[in-house]
DNA sequence: GCACGCAATTGATCAGGATCAACAACCGTA
DNA sequence: TACGGTTGTTGATCCTGATCAATTGCGTGC
């Protein structure tokens, strides 16, 4: 364990690193060997937990690193021009943020803690240093980078081809995967977003979502409970989603 | 001027290098040295042009390659799980695609000449290799990425909130401003693309494709011509595309 | 415990764009 | 130059989800 980053650990989390880190099978770390991940611990830095609402960053501010969530969760936005929010993301434990500030060197988004969130927090210059001297550091960040794309694409393929509830049922489907991801529960899990964020994300309005979220429960796909939900059937959801016929 | 990458190009352009190519400015090369620049047109492969129709690359395989659009324009596209297409993209000269497929080391899209094209081929692992000689060239590489990731966000966005002519202006105003930064009338150019495509990219029917070019035009914001546009009134389209206001 | 304020639900109506359908224009071919 | 096929245009109608509006439920502070 190096001393470097300590100074920057809260001391209530102090004997946190990558390599105890439970999120590190599906974190950046994944695709490192032992000693990388201890070159990569070296650069992390993580800070006290930021506070349900506070920003991580603000769209328009100097990029300088990248982020892992470790605990909570995370809405990324942006302000169109005419001044409407658009929510372009939610993130959950092991996945990472920030990466649309690289191209300007400034965030072309906002991040905004929805729960209690704890971060690591990876500077980008150390990253790319990292990434010079360990060929699959560079690798893994390349496949990082694309896979947002990816990902980014099928959003706006649901945004063009799909109905609000193919939307929804997509969207309460990835969470459940996320979920089961991190070893939880895949059938029963708090929505951290409000319905207007998710409104917003799937291009519906509140409304909408409201009428589809009461649709699901009656049909016996899902039983809501403010945000709190429960899978019931999962295959019939799966086909409402549309994603495999 | 190398030897190596003669071998590759067809007699009618082997001249062809990145030092001399005049799309140099805007296209990869853009951010590296003249000694830089040397070092990936070593990589560089140029083949015969694609014929209006052909495939680049299809969804599914295996990646291997990015590439950058010479001459003509190129259509990026998806196939959704029940069958319909999605385009994702329209690729002018001295664009990059093919970063989708570095995720899942298989292209998640497939790209289609629209035109008869030449292309210039960017073997991924030499681009690897060299990036991790040239951080500049990393650098520049992870900047493509990012910016491609904002540029689909900003996608997101259109589709999510705004109006069929709003989605149309924008797209107008996205091709004249990267014809313009290729020396090309910003006022006059012809549109490679069906209606079909530019509905499906915008998340609206033919139809509603067809109607919208006709009110421009009734408008006295456009006049078209089959697939020949003529941007008459540029500040009223901007006003329409609602992108500063 | 109660009142306040915000988030979410539910209902009624409206509208933008989809769908269905007919027709026109264009293109390549013979 | 005529033909058939494809692509694009225009019109009529329909439907999904937006908008407007009222109400309920929930959490928080007093």
């Amino acid at each position: 364990m190096k001393t470097a980053p300590m100074q920057h650990n809260c001391p209530h989390d102090s004997a946190i690193n990558c390599n105890n880190c439970r999120l590190s099978s599906i974190c950046l770390p994944l695709a490192l060997r032992q000693d990388e991940i201890a070159q990569l611990d070296d650069i992390v830095q993580r800070g006290r937990p930021l506070q349900k609402g506070q920003h991580l960053y603000r769209e328009g501010e100097e990029f300088h690193a990248i982020y892992a969530v470790r605990s909570g969760a995370i809405k990324g936005y942006s302000v169109t021009d005419d001044g409407e929010e658009q929510v372009t993301g939610f993130y959950f434990p092991g996945e990472i943020l920030g990466m649309d500030g690289i191209g300007q060197n400034r965030y072309a988004s906002s991040a905004q803690a929805m729960d209690v969130s704890a971060i690591c927090e990876i500077p980008f210059s150390r990253m790319e240093e990292l990434s010079v001297k360990l060929p699959t550091m560079q690798k893994h960040f390349f496949k990082l980078l694309s896979q947002e794309i990816v990902e980014d694409q099928r959003h706006i393929t649901l945004l063009s081809k799909n109905s609000a509830e193919e939307r929804l049922a997509s969207l309460l489907l990835s969470i459940s995967a996320r979920h089961a991801r991190r070893q939880l529960s895949a059938h029963s899990f708090r929505l951290p977003m409000s319905r207007g964020d998710i409104g917003n994300f799937l291009g519906l309005t509140i409304e909408t979502v409201s009428r589809v979220f009461s649709r699901f429960a009656k049909q016996g796909l899902i039983s809501v409970s403010n945000k709190d939900v429960t899978v019931v059937d999962l295959e019939a959801l799966r086909r409402v989603a549309n994603l495999g016929e």
